[in-house]
RNA sequence: UCCCCGAUAGCUCAGCUGGUAGAGCAAAUGGCUGUUAACCAUUGGGUCGUAGGUUCGAGUCCUACUCGGGGAGCCA
């Protein structure tokens, strides 16, 4: 069927035109005379095309009264110039076909409903503006993280998803496994012949690509079997890692700010309507800060950053002190300090994973995370530990079987070089650039502890 | 996992120191010459999250559980 997208139409280059548009009914507003106006959308942009019936429209069933809240319809008729208010053009229909109706039990009405309740019918949910705001805008940023790389000439990489890597510094794991539920479990009869899981991170293996063809990005999701209940933690979720052979630290929190401010700026320019919505509805300063992203981002070693919180006068339930965490509220702090994203860098060795390369301090490692307003760490990276010797110790300090990780000091053995890379949280970046507070609206379909269907 | 708050009509909520339920919106019907979360009128709609307990009597008090929200931990 041919049809024209809402959209198109709404950019009034098909006035005069008789045309073909299809969607899904949002409300409709009845007059005398036998008058009708149907607000239709189609997912193609926010705004919601008229349509204006009459007694001359035809139908292929029924009437006019059938066209209710949430029902799929084809319409052709012309395309006009509006006489009221709201909208620029209108379709006056001449044939409706009603192709699935939608009952009164149809549970989205024309009136705001909760997020808390739009996430109980996750199926749903993507009819209602905010959701395919968000639809739109998660779509352009994957585009957008695509083409900034790809023009960067790194290479998009797929890691597995399945791994037996039981040790990759971050979180509780999923266990894969294909036998039946309850059987007396053994590792050797099982589909691999050893213990697997879901993948946390692709970091390790991209640094393998890296460390060949030079710059790569892996793009797919990640999984945290942790049981975290925040409005910023998924069990399921996206995450971009790029991995540079050749860059120092200072080159990937270069990298990072800049792919950053790049993606703001792309969402700014390509999505102001759903920037301008979720301004309106959900925070009033996001097109503020968004914009404010394109000055230079705070640069504070974590040595700094404890001299701040500890001179901070504020009465912190974590005490700082250097050899300790970040926690949440400092973090916090440190955003607010300074009025926009941070980036805190060369943490103390104890507190972050055996990979990351050893300061010539002895004490500090060359981590990174980007810190943003509202969100926290939306980015976790660091320059890898290339010399061999020095990983061997930490990998052995840190309680790692080397023999497990061969395939990874290999890349140590032969033909090392410096490289770096970073995780960044697809989700957490769509939460900051949305404005919305709870990840779980910001994924199609959140999973979470205790959770996992529609 | 820990702390706090909540669960009453399809949705959002009210319901006082215990006396067996109410509003707005939605829906259905009717009215209204172009509306724009249209408007006006009428009607229908509820084992008050689940299971126990206290009481003559529980939406209301107590306990446990389930689910949801906020904060924390862990992290992207």
């Amino acid at each position: 069927m041919q049809y024209k997208k809402i959209k198109d139409i709404l950019n009034g280059q098909l006035t005069g035109n008789i045309i073909t548009c299809a969607g899904w009914v949002r409300t409709r507003r009845d007059s005398k005379a036998g008058f009708s106006f149907i607000e239709l959308n189609d997912g193609s942009c926010l705004k919601n095309l008229q349509i204006i019936t009459d007694s001359q429209t035809e139908y292929n069933k029924n009437s006019i009264k059938d066209i209710t809240t949430g029902s799929a319809v084809w319409v052709t008729g012309m395309c006009e110039k509006s006489p009221g208010q709201g909208q620029a053009c209108e379709i006056k229909a001449q044939k409706i076909f009603l192709l699935g109706s939608a009952g009164s039990d149809y549970p989205l009405q024309k009136k705001n409903h909760t997020l808390e309740f739009l996430r109980e019918i996750t199926h749903l949910r993507t009819r209602t503006n905010t959701f395919s705001s968000i639809a739109r805008i998660r779509n352009l940023l994957a585009f957008e993280i695509h083409q900034y790389f790809q023009n960067k000439g790194f290479l998009y990489l797929q890691t597995p998803i399945i791994t037996a890597s039981d040790c990759e510094g971050a979180g509780a794991m999923f266990r894969v496994s294909s036998l039946p539920f309850g059987s007396d479990y053994s590792v050797q009869n099982d589909f691999f012949g050893q213990e697997a899981f879901l993948t946390v991170s692709g970091q390790l293996e991209a640094e393998t690509w890296a460390c060949a063809l030079g710059q790569v990005y892996t793009f797919g999701p990640a999984f945290r079997a942790e049981n975290s209940n925040t409005p910023r933690h998924l069990a399921e979720f996206w995450m971009l890692e790029p991995e540079m052979a050749f860059y120092e630290l200072e080159d990937n929190m270069n990298l990072a700010e800049d792919l950053v401010k790049t993606l703001c700026r792309a969402v700014l320019a390509g999505a102001p309507d759903e920037i301008a919505f979720f301004t309106e509805r959900y925070d009033k300063t996001l097109f503020e800060s968004l914009n404010k992203i394109s000055m230079p981002f705070c640069r504070i070693s974590y040595t700094e950053a404890i001299n701040i919180l500890e001179k901070a006068d504020e009465n912190f339930e974590f005490k700082p002190g250097w050899g300790t965490e970040l926690h949440t509220e400092h973090e916090k702090y440190l955003t607010a300090h300074t009025a926009g994203p941070v980036i805190v860098f060369d943490f103390p060795a104890s507190v972050k994973p055996f990979y990351m390369r050893c300061s010539e301090d002895g004490k500090t490692v060359r981590a990174m995370d980007v810190l943003l307003p509202r969100i926290g760490e939306i980015i976790g990276g660091s320059q890898r530990e290339e010399r061999l010797e020095i990983l061997l110790a930490r990998m052995q300090e840190c309680g790692i079987n080397t023999e497990h990780y061969r395939w990874y000091t290999d890349l140590r053995r032969y033909g090392t070089v410096p490289h770096s890379g970073f995780g960044l949280g697809f989700e957490r970046l769509v939460q900051f650039i949305t404005g919305m507070q709870n990840i779980r609206d910001v994924i199609p379909f959140p999973r979470h502890p205790g959770r996992a269907g529609f």
